[in-house]
RNA sequence: GCCGAAGUGGCGGAAUUGGCAGACGCGCACGACUCAAAAUCGUGUUCCCUCGUGGAGUGUGGGUUCGACUCCCACCUUCGGCACCA
């Protein structure tokens, strides 16, 4: 095991000062462990970081995703993430924007209340803990938060308004209760979001879903479908991957209805949604979903009727898993009855099927077995006929024999009025057809289906509404919010403890006055991320959510940063809420976040930190070892925040090793400070430095403010302390306590502490956090003269250095002059040469 | 299968507009300081060889160009998402 870098109290002896260097004078040594809580407090006392209201000058909004406030308390994972935010906050307030930065907890979920039943203990009091505890330890990674607007969203002055949201819902249409076949949870006993549902299984707790026919709350995120996927190209700052995967989740199809007729059922309809309406001719079968409305009276006295109704009961019955999953053999019946086609008037016979789901498009497919793959196999195994309807364009045999589905272009046969068509030109002229003789038409279809909102469990946000038995189902009025979780429940595991609290379930009638019955599910906890940024805008309205001219001066989010495991699940519910509030005039923003930002995970060894690979890095543990600023700094010097950090205990200590270099440097100088000498970069050593002190300036600013690159921030600094380490003694005093100054400032989003204590140390007044960060002197960065590859044939023989006046000319003069280039081109013959001035010459020559 | 991203030393990674591949850091080796160690400071560190004015080299194969990690085409590998969605 590596020696410890952090020394012990006995080794750094009296007053702890220890002795350094050459010049024999005391310097302090660096001890995050003295200075950091020492800082905390003093900014806490001075209100350092309180939101700036100064109008005057520009907003940015930085945030990071709240986190849920588990008993385990922070993971490295949020360290990266609040690390990241903190930088883009601090750096943005010292180039003079008004920064909201703000921190809350996403206090209600499951865990609290499986805490209540397995340790009897209240999950009111659980969260709050945790919070608490939470809240410290961000506090002491010296995130600048503005606490003033923390929020929690347990505490009834918030969910009062999640609560008041919910109305608006129901007011404007978009809140319903309908009875479906919905996704359920045995182990968490409660429904589920289909966005909760990853491969057939709870994303909380990864038991297999279950389907069960309840009667449930919806909100109408399918009315949201276009305007979702429409707002997501005017987002470039959010990554093409997170957008691809909301586009696929939404799954917008473009094809046509068609309606078809049965005979038997006395002409009833049965429409079909198919994206390849120009095949329509090609239909031999038809097939309905097992749950589809019209299979018991089809098969009604058929021959299969019992097979047929025992396998609708065992599709129903099925999870999720076995009857979606990838390879689940096709199955399917005959029904016995058969539907008329709309344009030929033949007869189709009907099918029923496994591999037709009731909740997408209608419910039924046409079979088209010549064009479709799933068709042609399922025509294949039941020995369906297979009708080609589209050939390849040119010369084709319209009678051959297919040995696969023909998926790609062609043209028109076997299709009546149609033939001759381009399989394209089909796609519209066929519904158009379809449409006009009252038989369907073009028409589009999602994936997405609407929001499963009400939830079977306490711990989360109640669900204002009431049960009359002479009014129906009515709303709580706005005024009489927040309908407040009771207290007087019962956690048994078994049911939901909210219909144990008799105060809670019988109450009166808000529109009646008469006996009234309370909702007893919550709400999904989704909901109270969906609208937490916009809070923290207003965080103190007592009367509604947030003020409108609140949110605008904020909104939208400038850079929000979080996992990217919400991107289909907070992401989207975030964006579709607010879009809602924006329809409701209650914000200008229609998207909340301009730029979302995916912070990579962060591994050990390789792999997933996890309690049972027993390779979880403790941050407490890191920062009462090297210090809160040396795990920040490590976190975003290892790797693009982008990427993947594999954690490494070597790596935290380059970088105490690199703070360390930094606090010497400033104790071996701090003495120019007190009688300061002015910059006078004349000497050959100052003037590069000078020019390396603000090429440096424009590098980090570059890096963080546009770039958002933290580790090649944090290297060209270290590039910079470098060369300030190599500076001559006799070279100018003034250029050297300028970069010394301006190290310190650049330094000051990534090691808050530390560089506050230095810039106390040298003399700095306030803080280092009210600094302007530096400008670069853009005439520093022009040099006089520059170095220049010589090239033959594209490899590097020379190097030359040459007045930037230089023309092209004479540069080529000057490689030509060169004994090794003359060496080069002996025996050869100069075909071309390229002068690329500031860069580079080559001689091409054979 | 479809969509998205990534492949660069022993390792994490850099190269921002097509112009010196390997910045910065880790690790390793050697040296200075020390009675010694730690810390610190300094030097070296892509690979190969016949060791010099050498050759090769950014997943593979081709192409464009005076010049390609960077652009184009084809492919391989890894990771992530979606997937009986009609």
């Amino acid at each position: 095991m590596n020696q410890p870098l952090v020394p012990s109290n006995q080794e750094l002896g009296a007053g702890g000062f220890i002795f350094l260097g050459v010049e024999d004078v005391a310097m302090k040594k660096y001890e995050p462990q003295t200075i950091e809580p020492k800082w905390q407090k003093a900014w806490q006392r001075q209100d350092v970081y309180k939101t700036d209201d100064d109008k005057n000058k520009p907003k940015f909004y930085a945030l990071e995703m709240f986190p849920y406030p588990s008993g385990e308390g922070l993971h490295m994972g949020h360290v990266r993430n609040y690390s990241i935010g903190d930088v883009v906050a601090r750096f943005k307030r010292m180039k003079g924007f008004r920064v909201l930065h703000p921190m809350g907890a996403d206090a209600f979920g499951l865990p609290a209340e499986n805490a209540a039943i397995q340790r009897g203990v209240n999950p009111r009091e659980w969260t709050l803990n945790n919070m608490k505890r939470i809240r410290e330890e961000q506090a002491r990674l010296g995130i600048s938060y503005d606490w003033d607007r923390y929020v929690g969203t347990c505490e009834p002055d918030y969910y009062r308004f999640s609560q008041w949201l919910f109305l608006l819902f129901y007011e404007r249409g978009l809140a319903y209760r309908k009875q479906a076949a919905v996704n359920w949870c045995p182990n968490c006993s409660t429904v589920l979001a289909n966005e909760q549902v990853e491969d057939g299984r709870c994303w909380r707790c990864d038991a297999e879903v279950e389907k069960k026919e309840l009667e449930q709350w919806f909100l109408k995120i399918t009315d949201y479908a276009d305007k979702l996927l429409e707002g997501l190209d005017r987002l470039p700052k959010w990554p093409e991957k997170v957008k691809a995967m909301q586009r696929n989740w939404i799954g917008k199809s473009k094809g046509a209805e068609i309606t078809f007729t049965i005979p038997e059922l006395g002409d009833e309809k049965v429409s079909v949604f198919t994206t390849r309406p120009d095949t329509l001719y090609g239909v031999t079968y038809m097939v309905l979903a097992p749950e589809h409305p019209l299979v018991p009276q089809l098969i009604q006295g058929k021959p299969n009727e019992e097979t047929i109704r025992r396998f609708v009961k065992t599709m129903q019955n099925e999870s999720e898993l076995a009857r979606t999953g990838s390879d689940v053999e096709k199955v399917g019946y005959d029904t016995g009855a058969v539907a008329k086609h709309p344009l030929t008037g033949e007869d189709v016979p009907i099918w029923v099927a496994n591999y037709v789901l009731m909740d997408y498009g209608t419910g039924a497919v046409m079979g088209v077995p010549a064009h479709d793959e799933r068709d042609f196999a399922f025509a294949r195994k039941y020995d369906l006929p297979i009708r080609r309807v589209i050939f390849p364009f040119g010369t084709y045999d319209p009678d051959e024999k297919l040995e696969a589905a023909y998926t790609s272009e062609g043209v028109l046969d076997h299709s009546g009025p149609f033939n001759g068509l381009s399989n394209k030109e089909a796609m519209r002229k066929i519904p158009e057809h379809l449409q006009e003789k009252g038989l369907g038409g073009p028409t589009v279809s999602y994936r997405l289906r609407d929001w499963l909102f009400s939830r079977q469990r306490y711990w989360g946000c109640p669900i204002p509404i009431v049960y009359c038995d002479s009014c129906g189902v009515v709303p709580v009025p706005k005024e009489e919010l927040p309908v407040m979780l009771p207290e007087d429940v019962v956690f048994d595991g078994k049911r939901n403890p909210l219909t144990t609290s008799e105060t809670f379930v019988h109450t009166t009638c808000p529109s009646c006055g008469g006996k009234a019955r309370r909702e007893t599910d919550t709400m999904d906890t989704f909901i109270d991320s969906s609208w937490y940024f916009l809070r923290y805008t207003d965080p103190h309205n007592e009367e509604i959510p947030f003020a409108a001219d609140k949110a605008n001066e904020w909104m939208p989010v400038d850079y929000y940063i979080g996992g990217i495991e919400h991107a289909v699940l907070h992401l989207l519910y975030s964006r579709f809420v607010t879009k809602v509030l924006h329809d409701a005039g209650m914000v200008n923003a229609d998207e909340p976040f301009t730029h979302y930002f995916p912070q990579g995970m962060v591994l050990k060894d390789g792999s997933k930190m996890s309690k049972s690979k027993g390779n979880v890095v403790s941050p407490m543990e890191i920062i009462e070892r090297y210090g809160a600023d040396t795990a920040r700094m490590f976190i975003l010097f290892a790797a693009p925040p982008d990427r993947e950090l594999d954690w490494s205990d070597s790596g935290v200590e380059g970088s105490y090793r690199f703070l360390n270099r930094v606090w010497r440097m400033v104790q071996q100088h701090a003495g120019l400070f007190s009688n300061r000498p002015q910059a006078k970069p004349e000497d050959e050593a100052a003037k590069a430095l000078y020019r390396q002190l603000h090429q440096t300036i424009k590098k980090v600013s570059d890096d963080i403010g546009e770039r958002y690159q933290f580790n090649t921030a944090i290297s060209a600094v270290m590039e910079l302390v470098n060369a300030i380490y190599a500076y001559p003694e006799e070279a100018d005093r003034g250029t050297l306590a300028e970069a010394v100054e301006k190290t310190v400032l650049m330094l000051a989003p990534f090691a808050p502490h530390m560089t506050e204590e230095l810039w106390s140390q040298i003399g700095g007044e306030g803080s280092v956090h009210a600094q302007a960060w530096p400008m670069f002197d853009e005439k520093a960065l022009v040099q006089d003269e520059v170095e220049m590859v010589v090239q033959i044939n594209g490899k590097v023989r020379d190097k030359l250095v040459v007045p930037v006046s230089a023309d092209k000319d004479a540069i080529e003069k000057l490689a030509m002059e060169q004994d090794r280039i003359q060496h080069f081109l002996d025996g050869k013959t100069i075909r071309k040469v390229i002068v690329v001035p500031k860069k580079l010459v080559n001689i091409v020559a054979n």
